[in-house]
DNA sequence: ATAGGGTTAG
């Protein structure tokens, strides 16, 4: 019956997406599992990954009765390309169990997962078992194995804990020098490794000696001044190299947009030979993190007339565009369009549509998605805890916040942001005292400034304008704006002249361009009826020649989004809309409310 | 081996 293994083979070559899969697989089922070959079983289960389908692998595999080391690695291997490091990580640990011996591609697959998540202890037991297997003369196992190594170095952490043994690059040219074959991936990945330890020279010099190098050397090099920051000599890289890829300009992209330059990010983008989804992606969430995503969602129209199909890194960078909009019905549009079951797509995609949600305006939604996701992590938690704290619900966010702790998940300091947040939403202040000693305390986070600054705010809204001020004296690290900025915003409220001035002299000296803080101190002044002093601030605004800073909203309407700065007539419908804000100010007024009337004049500000 | 992705105060 071998003869009909063909059209099998032929098909599930063939096979471009998840449904004809499915449809693949389901008539197998009906025809009998006789034909049911490891190997084809193999290719189902790749297949599988590679459309992102984890649990209809793992379905399928939990059905095979003695599963071999293919099987076994296969189903490894598409958990790590799907970024699902931890899970890859537990198969792995179970395929030991069950005594399969594991190939040099499995131990590569899960180097790189330990790699990625920074695991070093994994990544060492994992180098243990090459040792045992004798794999450790394998060339790309070796370049698994200093990939791990360097990019474990970037952590302090394991660095620490392994006292210089693992994690420096020592280790890693210690075993290069030790290879016997050295292709041009093995000099790549030590020129990475040089990069991400951040020895520049290291880099540059092993670069010079390599016997050849190709678009690949190049790359690296030009990522790894990217990723420095040193865009200059990037460029320059970027000139000199004698053949560009689509990578080599989507990395100099990336590049300017690491460095706020969106100008040049654009411009680079713009003169791009050809470009692909990484580029398409990297430009618009680049506009995204740089506080423009009306851009982004410009470039995301463009790049629906291009015809390329989206993948989910994509989506993800569109979705946390809307969130940060706040709109919702584009999100929506798009959800509807990409993402049908959310089980079936990272942890990543489903953290950014809780986070959406909740900046969309609804945090029932959003913890909605979060209850029904299957498993959560830091970021995951982090995330929903903000979204109850800005939502006020500051109660439910720190008894989530306590089921994170009773899951086994570790805090770090991003998460004890958001609970602090919560604990001054909330107004409470001795959960917000006692967090900030547990984390110091219990799990050795050093406080940032962003730390200080939630608990300058949190004390000073609560009037505890004295107790902020000797917590700012207290800090180990230099107080920031932030700090300044909370405790001039609290006395702006408590009324206190004395405070805000300390505060205000430390935020000129600081960002003596913000106009915000002058207006506050002015502000203080103006409720204390001291109008000399106002006076005064004002003519250090002349003097300072302080930018203006221009606010501006937006609205979402049929999926179009409107964008408004302050005395805007260039919307189409502009004398409708001041004519309906003229009689939204009379009925406010016809309330007996006073109110503040927007005009050009910035003196009316004070 | 080399390019893009989730959470962070006021």
């Amino acid at each position: 019956m071998r003869w009909m293994n063909k059209p099998i083979s032929s098909l599930l070559h063939n096979c471009e997406n998840l449904k004809s899969l499915k449809s693949i697989h389901a008539r197998l089922l009906i025809d009998g599992s006789i034909f049911f070959s490891d190997v084809f079983l193999n290719k189902i289960l790749r297949l599988y990954a590679n459309f992102g389908a984890l649990d209809h692998a793992r379905k399928l595999f939990e059905k095979i009765s003695q599963p071999n080391s293919f099987l076994w690695t296969a189903l490894i291997h598409g958990h790590v390309e799907n970024c699902l490091y931890d899970d890859s990580l537990l198969i792995f640990r179970l395929m030991l169990k069950q005594s399969v011996q594991p190939l040099s591609f499995t131990l590569l697959s899960v180097l790189k997962a330990s790699a990625r998540q920074s695991r070093i202890r994994d990544g060492e037991s994992i180098y243990s078992l090459v040792l045992k297997y004798g794999l450790e003369s394998d060339p790309m196992v070796q370049n698994a194995v200093i990939d791990m190594y360097s990019r474990c170095g970037e952590v302090d952490i394991a660095r620490q804990v392994f006292d210089g043994m693992f994690g420096n690059m020592g280790v890693a040219r210690a075993l290069f020098e030790q290879m016997s074959v050295r292709d041009s991936a093995s000099w790549n990945v030590m020129v990475s490794g040089y990069l991400d330890a951040g020895d520049l020279a290291a880099a540059s010099s092993l670069f010079d000696e390599m016997p050849k190098q190709d678009v690949g050397s190049w790359n690296v090099m030009i990522s790894g001044f990217c990723k420095a920051g040193k865009m200059n000599s990037a460029r320059e890289l970027f000139e000199r190299m004698p053949l560009r890829n689509v990578a080599s300009w989507t990395m100099m992209v990336d590049g300017y947009i690491r460095n706020g330059d969106m100008k040049n990010a654009r411009c680079i983008f713009d003169q791009m030979p050809k470009r692909n989804l990484v580029s398409w992606s990297t430009i618009i969430a680049g506009y995204a993190k740089n506080g423009q995503p009306n851009l982004a969602l410009d470039l995301f129209n463009q790049f629906k007339e291009t015809g390329i199909e989206p993948d989910e890194t994509f989506i993800l960078a569109i979705i946390s565009t809307c969130s940060q909009l706040g709109v919702l019905d584009i999100a929506k549009g798009i959800i509807s369009e990409y993402v049908q079951d959310i089980h079936l797509y990272s942890m990543q995609l489903v953290t950014s549509l809780i986070d959406m949600h909740a900046k969309c305006g609804s945090v029932d939604e959003a913890l909605q998605v979060f209850n029904e996701a299957s498993t959560k992590d830091l970021v995951c938690y982090s995330t929903m805890i903000a979204a109850l704290a800005n939502h006020g619900r500051g109660r439910d966010a720190i008894n989530l916040f306590y089921d994170m702790l009773q899951s086994d998940i570790k805090p770090d300091g991003v998460v004890f942001i958001g609970v602090l947040s919560a604990c001054t939403h909330g107004g409470l202040i001795n959960e917000g005292k006692i967090v900030f000693k547990m984390m110091v305390e219990d799990f050795s986070i050093k406080p940032s400034e962003r730390h200080y600054a939630c608990l300058v705010d949190l004390l000073g809204r609560a009037g505890y304008l004295e107790e902020a001020y000797e917590l700012i004296q207290s800090m180990s690290i230099e107080p920031h704006s932030a700090v300044w900025g909370a405790l001039l915003a609290a006395c702006r409220i408590h009324r206190n002249a004395n405070l805000a001035e300390v505060a205000a002299r430390h935020l000129f000296k600081i960002e003596p361009e913000n106009s915000g803080n002058y207006i506050l101190l002015s502000n203080v002044y103006a409720d204390l009826e001291r109008w000399d002093d106002v006076a005064k601030v004002r003519s250090m605004i002349r003097e300072q020649k302080v930018r203006k800073t221009r606010g501006s909203s937006w609205i979402e309407l049929d999926c179009v989004v409107h964008e408004f700065v302050m005395g805007d007539m260039s919307h189409f419908d502009s004398s409708i809309i001041y004519s309906v804000l003229d009689l939204l100010f009379e009925d406010v007024k016809n309330f007996g409310c006073s109110i503040y009337y927007p005009t050009d004049d910035a003196e009316r500000w004070i």
